[in-house]
DNA sequence: CGTTTCCTTGACTTTTATCAAGCGACGTGG
DNA sequence: CCACGTCGCTTGATAAAAGTCAAGGAAACG
């Protein structure tokens, strides 16, 4: 028998549970119990990736579910009243993405894949009243959510108090640690986004976030090629963003 | 009998009940059934008020309670790596404060009173043993949540970008209409807070805030006297707040 | 293989921050 | 009750940071 027939360590393998999942350690599955973590499984839908460029839900849609990362990139964008996007995150596999449809049964932002990407969605009425059966649910869902609240709240920080460089090494120190958490690599990676999404993100322009790289490779922080970074100094660029945290 | 004796109707009256407040409409009790209001009237904890300056709780306190404003004011500051402020969001009447602590059981943020200030005080693993028994009030609490997060994500664009006196704009705008909510005034009111708050909140410094204060007034859109607004021309300074909406 | 998109770099402009000064309200202690 | 110091706010002059405009090159894409 074909050793790999069912081989369910594959992130992208649609067939793999929760409880087989290379991200369990860090998704919503953490603290649940064994046989929890099946009925979890048993509500979670896993459907075929997306492409670059597709949605995962516009704003405006109704909200049915949350969805968990499962291997790509998404961006969660804002479209304000004139039209112009804000990219209010990036998240990475592991991550939970949606939960701003909550309050209005509305979603508020759009969440559009940055390279092929597979999410498990979950529904969320299921999720709701799995979670009042399982209390280490409800109360880790509420985390997750304070959870986007204080990341939201040290972006607030970053475009209010920091600099362009500092900003820049912020981004770039969180992508390495959230990496690292994932068993990656925290020094060498591959910019999911573009320079122009980066910049949305942090309140600059291409060019500002260009010419912070080429600093930032001139200075021998870190090297740059496209969008492949190798971070030299870990630490130097952890000073840098240093300040906030993020 | 002194027809007043008992009287629950004043806000900052530790008696008042979630059944009798004037703010039941939009705060934690909406949506639920009156018997609902009582068991949570049951968990909730009135004090006496807070004196400006007061902390309602402070960074690393643990996480026990959340907090409804029942009259007065309050910010949520974040301290950077480097010990600077930064103020997250302002807290009127009716609204909640405290949910940053849920993520790690600690407050991330600290509260401050800006001027007399009442609270109920609502301990959390009491309202989620409640959620568990009332799934409206579950809902509702994570609604309020994403609200948080939706709130802070405006905020984000805000200050991604907006101009001075966008932003300016956009924070008389936002509480013009929390003032309508609560009945008040939406042209004519007293700001609860500093000059300093405000550019500390908006990312700009009071200078800069100053000046656009003044610029307003120089064009007629409102007029300023020390703490007290009146709004001359609000859908003037909404057209200018508008690109975000906020 | 041509076209388009993304990225980089340079020159210049604009916005907001910084520095500095002064005013008025407030509170405290003499 | 007044004097003084502090604090919060405003305004002006100047500086710095990032944005805008423009151009060119490299990679991606059909």
């Amino acid at each position: 028998m074909d050793k790999f027939a069912s081989d369910t360590r594959c992130h992208t393998n649609p067939q793999v549970s929760c409880g087989n999942c290379r991200l369990n350690s860090i998704c919503l599955p953490i603290s649940l119990h064994i046989d929890d973590i099946d009925k979890l499984d048993d509500i979670i839908q896993r459907s075929r990736p997306l492409q670059k460029g597709d949605y995962l839900y516009r704003a405006n849609d109704e909200f049915v579910s949350v969805f968990a990362v499962r291997s790509g990139t998404v961006k969660a964008i804002n479209i304000t009243n004139d039209g112009q996007e804000q990219v209010t995150g990036f998240y990475l596999p592991g991550e939970i993405v949606g939960m701003d449809g909550l309050a209005t049964n509305r979603h508020t932002n759009s969440a559009i894949a940055l390279e092929t990407t597979a999410v498990c969605e979950i529904p969320f009425t299921r999720l709701e009243e799995l979670s009042i059966k399982i209390p280490s649910l409800q109360r880790h869902f509420f985390q997750l959510m304070s959870k986007e609240i204080t990341s939201d709240q040290q972006l607030i920080t970053l475009l209010s108090k920091n600099s362009a460089e500092e900003r820049v090494a912020a981004l770039l120190v969180s992508i390495s640690s959230r990496n690292q958490r994932r068993q990656l690599s925290s020094t060498a990676f591959r910019l999911p986004m573009s320079r122009a999404d980066i910049g949305n993100y942090l309140g600059l322009t291409v060019e500002t976030v260009s010419r912070v790289l080429s600093r930032f490779q001139k200075q021998g922080v870190l090297t740059v090629d496209k969008k492949e970074i190798e971070i030299v100094e870990l630490g130097k660029l952890q000073a840098v963003a240093n300040p906030i945290g993020f």
